[in-house]
DNA sequence: GCAAGGTC
């Protein structure tokens, strides 16, 4: 029996094949880098078996919009609610995944050992896909744990369990929307504000579900300090020096807002000067052990420890997959009675730092202090084996553990606490002192201060003459609830930093705050995240289904981003106040479109909408909205329609064949006319119209049309002929092979000419033009032009790059009339059908044996079409 | 060029 394990990272599948294996595993590299092999051998189901256990880093896969949606250009934000989806793989972890399938191949169970968490059983559901994708008779299994320790890895073992799909199905959920909703408002967000204000120009303002409250309950907070208002206030405080020890008692009033009358009372104090003890209590005070550990509470003591949040919590991560301590992500707080924390107490008795304390504990009985709070997953955090030899900061973190676990499972500090209340001039005053008579577990326990404070002997109803009494005035402070290294942290964080192009402007945090509140939507309010939050877990419950979860939220986002969008104008003089520009611009803003209603082609390559556009310069371009993944675009000359796709040609970039045609009216009549042109790169792009653009053609069309032909209309076949007629170009220019002239296609001179040298047309004469190679990289056969033509005409001659062959350059146009035309990739032509319908009806053409289409009707050369093969 | 969540 062989047994494929998988870990959700590295550390974990080595520590795990370490427990189940003791210590005997051994370590190989596969396919990916960080993700070894442990191979040994162990007992499964009461067999023998082979293990291999591996890994992979987190997630696998992400969620992407399809190409055609990638391009904020041609893309309405809003279609991003409803646009599909795709999961792929990325690119980091295509080893990883390699890894899996291989490995899966030649295993027959797979046990699944990622993380107990939400995320944990997804990424789970993706090594399970993965796996069975590759073996589809894989028995796969899930193995339940919260701490990588002997005990714990073979109790999952002997209590394996199937994947839970539901908690799986809850972070899809999750994923899904976190992505549309991120998404659409940073494309409508990032393009409005660059468009309104030259400072944003080329910046990223993004949006993200969880990152958006964040930034709302600090700018709540900010604001709070920016609109805070210091106010004056008095106080009182009276002295009284017993036995050397000076007490201050403090106003039961505590302070008032109004100096006279303070002054008022203090003066009547100080004139006074006799204090009478009205109140003396000493009653036995504790301060209690605290809570078991839970996620939220090791986070809050970070700072405490000199570290972040998030260094606590990738400390903690590595002392949990080294067998150190539990599973530090948990909302428990209660121990259950089916832990047996005895052992894990005896582990800390060899720690010289609390050893005794440990025993101390042993002896007197283990008393855990429990909380109310579980997530019935896992325990609270604590210690699973003695730590004394870790150094730095896992050191540090480990001691906090060890000893807040001992903490909780000792008992109380004991004390008595003194009040002693008096009255000087019919005002209160009062203080306390303390006497702690067991430290408890604060001896264990230094995180946490509780100092004795003592109080002189006083009796009750003692009359005593004070010290002294001082008039204090004081100044109420601005809410600092979050420090100020903590608020430019979080601000930091919310707007990112991982980019150049992000914006770390405080003011348009606020001011984006603001926008959406000024138009009531609630985005920046947590309850939206917390909705979601509660709607995860009814997915986990299986009392929602995944879809119905994603369609709600996403509506109500859709609802939030169309308010949003019809109220741009407003949403702008927000953020401009709160930015403290006046708007510096008023170009007309305009969403993209969506590139369905504005498409003339599909693009063959990705096949998104190609829509044409008039760039400044006046030029027309046709582009695939899949930019910038998918480039293909080209210029069409003033006018230019594309009005079909035909076909994609075969050259290496993937460029394609269309057919069009210009607009009658738009343009000079005598540019009509119909051809087909690669719409690849620019410059080939280029050569094809330049070709086919010809004054003489024209003039020539428009003498046997008898006018301008309605765009695809009667004129097309000129188009095609153009070439063969054109004898009296007026062009004239260097070059050119005995005697005459001859042009390119695009007009320009070409220059004669140099011989193949090797290859199928090995000794064969050719033109190339003048702008060769940079602009047009058209060339022309010289035993193909016509004497004292315009030289390369219409016909489509090859680019330069094909490759295609060319053993039978082919007869030419003339050959048709023979009936034995060849197609350029030198199979014999099919000749010859009528076609039936259509523009060209009547007319004659050939069709290559390869393609479905027509390939050139009979009159013009056949050899230059197929240079685009299929 | 978009998010958030894993992880190296």
């Amino acid at each position: 029996m062989r047994i494929l394990c998988v870990a959700e990272k590295n550390d974990a599948a080595k520590n795990i094949a370490a427990q189940l294996s003791n210590g005997s595993a051994r370590n190989e590299a596969g396919p990916s880098k960080y993700n070894r092999l442990y191979k040994f051998y162990s007992m499964f189901e009461g067999h023998q078996a082979d293990f291999v256990m591996t890994s992979v880093s987190g997630h696998m896969q992400n969620y992407e919009f399809p190409i055609q949606y990638k391009s904020w250009s041609s893309t309405p934000p809003d279609a991003l609610f409803d646009a599909p989806l795709v999961k792929n793989v990325t690119k980091d972890m295509v080893k990883v995944k390699q890894n899996l399938e291989q490995q899966s191949r030649t295993h027959s169970v797979l046990i699944i050992w990622t993380d107990c968490d939400r995320e944990g059983e997804n990424i789970g559901a993706e090594v399970r896909d993965v796996c069975l994708r590759a073996n589809r008779n894989l028995r796969v299994l899930r193995a339940r744990f919260s701490e990588i320790t002997q005990t714990a890895v073979r109790r999952a073992m002997a209590n394996l369990v199937p994947l839970n799909v539901l908690i799986a199905e809850a972070v899809d959920a999750r994923q899904e929307l976190d992505l549309r909703i991120g998404a659409s408002f940073t494309r409508l967000q990032s393009l409005f504000l660059q468009n309104r204000f030259p400072t944003l120009v080329d910046r990223l303002v993004s949006f993200g579900s969880c990152q958006f409250p964040t930034l709302g309950f600090v700018v709540e907070r900010w604001r709070a300090i920016a609109e805070f208002q210091p106010e004056k206030f008095w106080k009182i405080e009276v002295h009284h020096n017993r036995g050397g020890m000076n007490t201050i008692f403090t106003w039961s009033c505590v302070r008032l807002f109004s100096e006279r009358a303070a002054a008022a009372i203090f003066e009547e104090i100080e004139e006074s000067g006799r204090a009478k003890v009205t109140h003396l209590e000493s009653k036995p005070k504790s301060k209690w052990r605290p809570f078991p550990l839970e996620t939220v509470e090791l986070e809050k003591k970070a700072r405490m420890l000199g570290l972040t949040a998030k260094d606590i919590m990738k400390i903690a991560e590595k002392l949990y997959t080294t067998g150190f301590i539990s599973y530090p992500r948990t909302e428990t707080n209660i121990f259950p009675k089916s832990l047996d924390l005895k052992p894990m107490v005896e582990a800390q008795q060899r720690d010289p730092r609390f050893g005794a304390f440990a025993t101390e504990i042993l002896q007197n009985g283990i008393d855990p202090r429990n909380g109310r709070k579980t997530d019935e997953a896992h325990p609270p955090i604590h210690p699973l084996k003695e730590g004394s030899g870790l150094v730095g900061a896992e050191a540090k973190v480990y001691e906090f553990i060890a000893r807040r676990f001992l903490a909780c499972l000792s008992r109380d500090a004991q004390g008595f606490e003194t009040t002693c209340k008096l009255e000087i001039a019919e005002e209160e005053f009062s203080a306390k002192g303390l006497l702690i008579s067991d430290r408890g577990y604060l001896e264990v326990y230094p995180y946490d201060k509780w100092s004795d404070k003592t109080l002189p002997q006083y009796q009750f109803n003692e009359e005593f003459t004070i010290t002294n009494a001082e008039f204090i005035e004081s100044t109420t402070t601005a809410p600092l609830l979050l420090s100020e290294p903590d608020l430019i942290g979080l601000m930091d964080k919310i707007l990112k930093t991982h980019s150049r192009k992000t914006i770390r402007t405080v003011s348009l945090g606020i001011g984006l705050v603001s926008a959406y509140e000024d138009l009531s939507i609630p985005l920046a309010n947590h309850l939206l995240r917390s909705g979601l939050e509660r709607d995860l877990v009814k997915i986990e419950n299986g009392e929602k289904q995944r879809d119905a979860v994603v369609r709600a939220q996403v509506n109500a986002y859709r609802e939030a981003y169309k308010k949003a969008e019809e109220n741009l104008n407003r949403f702008g003089a927000v953020i401009a106040q709160s930015m403290g520009v006046a708007r510096q611009n008023d170009r007309p803003f305009e969403l993209p479109r969506n590139p369905a209603d504005d498409a003339v082609a599909r693009c063959p390559r990705c096949q998104s909408p190609m829509v044409v556009k008039t760039i400044p310069n006046g030029s027309v371009c046709v582009s695939c909205t899949g930019y910038p993944e998918c480039r293909t675009s080209g210029f069409l000359p003033n006018g230019g329609r594309m009005i079909a796709r035909l076909r994609a040609c075969n050259c290496s970039a993937g460029f394609y064949v269309v057919r069009w045609s210009f607009e009658p009216g738009s343009v000079p009549s005598h540019m009509t006319g119909e051809y087909e042109g690669c719409l690849g790169c620019d410059e080939t792009l280029k050569e094809v119209i330049r070709i086919s653009i010809r004054e003489g053609d024209a003039a020539r069309n428009n003498r046997r049309g008898g006018g301008p032909p309605p765009g695809p209309g009667p004129g097309r076949g000129g188009g095609n002929q153009r070439g063969k007629k054109r004898k009296s170009d007026h062009d004239s220019g260097p070059g050119g092979s005995g005697g005459a002239a001859v042009n390119c296609g695009c007009n320009k001179p070409a220059k004669k000419l140099t011989t193949r040298k090797d290859g199928p047309n090995k000794d064969r004469d050719f033109y190339v033009c003048s702008d060769f190679p940079k602009v047009c990289n058209y060339f022309q056969w010289a035993d193909e032009v016509q004497p004292g033509s315009g030289g390369a005409d219409g016909s489509r001659n090859p680019p330069k790059k094909t490759n295609n062959p060319r053993n039978n350059p082919g007869p030419s146009s003339s050959a048709a009339a023979a009936g034995n035309v060849q197609c350029e990739c030198g199979k014999n032509a099919l000749s010859l059908t009528v076609r039936k319908d259509g523009p060209n009806q009547g007319r004659p053409f050939f069709k290559c044996p390869d393609s479905g289409f027509i390939r050139k009707y009979s009159g013009s050369i056949l050899k230059a079409i197929c240079s685009f093969k299929i």
